[in-house]
DNA sequence: TGCAACAGTGGACGCGGTCGACCGCACCCT
DNA sequence: AGGGTGCGGTCGACCGCGTCCACTGTTGCA
């Protein structure tokens, strides 16, 4: 994970779909050397995937709400988490510290379509009571913020 | 933006990479009308870009944390959005319904660095006062949401 | 001094992306 | 009913990219 690593990493965050060539480029190496990098970032667990950035708003997902889960006493964790798993409008799902056991990130259509995904959060088993905040607007996700220099 | 335009988007989600040649073969249709409609998605605005997924925590970015920003009497609501915006570790920000004006999600490597976030976001003018609630453990993180069947 | 391991280079081959020309269909207007 | 138009798709050709392999240079160590 050297300066050129770093550099081949930032390149495809910016634009995932970079050919091996224009990245050999831009690191002034050649085509099968940039290959090589990037295999073992792969394999490294650094790079963990490819996606396309899609606009949520375009699919119909207009709606944006963070939700706080607090449990009830004698809750398992576990098996709370597992329930949350099978709630397909969770985007992101954190364990934090607090009051509040999970914070979720949802995409719904409209607030009925906000309103059934916390009606059915409350009906989880373990879960005692949530805690909606509804996002008015996106001021920007997923910004790339900068690579530590050290490891 | 019919079904086929509806795989397209699933599959580009799920890999990034996909060469046109596989999608085409996906949906069954040639390589050129694949092009074709995926283009029109990106200028739509549906597909906004492609990202290389990175593991923050191999990067050095360890701690993810959420940080509710509340404003002073009188603040102005745009200039607080600027200043924030210019806090390169804020990875994500919502502005929402209740108390709190903003939501962030920042990363940090550890603990001191965050207090650094922070210290820095109680400094911005306009900023009253911030709440921040550690993420323990990230459960999953942007996650595929199906997307719904009507537009 | 010699050997081994590793990172990178260069060339060759096959496949994919791209572009232009053509086709068929649906829609519309008269 | 007929003709025109525009759109979406297919086909074929060319260029460039990805991939594999053999070779090279360097570093580290015995």
């Amino acid at each position: 994970m050297d300066a050129v690593d770093r550099t081949l990493v930032e390149a495809l965050r910016a634009n995932g779909r970079a050919t091996y060539a224009e990245l050999a480029r831009l690191v002034g190496l050649s085509g099968p050397s940039v290959t090589d990098r990037i295999n073992r970032l792969e394999q490294a667990g650094v790079i963990t995937g490819y996606r396309a950035a899609v606009d949520p708003s375009t699919l119909g997902l207009g709606v944006t709400a963070l939700i706080g889960v607090l449990l009830s006493d004698a809750a398992d964790l576990d098996d709370v988490a597992r329930r949350l798993k099978d709630v397909p409008e969770i985007e992101d799902c954190w364990f934090v510290a607090g009051e509040e056991s999970f914070v979720l990130k949802v995409r719904a259509g409209d607030p009925v379509g906000l309103e059934k995904i916390i009606g059915r959060l409350g009906r989880i088993r373990g879960v005692a009571r949530t805690r909606t905040t509804i996002a008015l607007s996106t001021k920007w996700e997923a910004r790339q913020i900068p690579i530590p220099a050290e490891d």
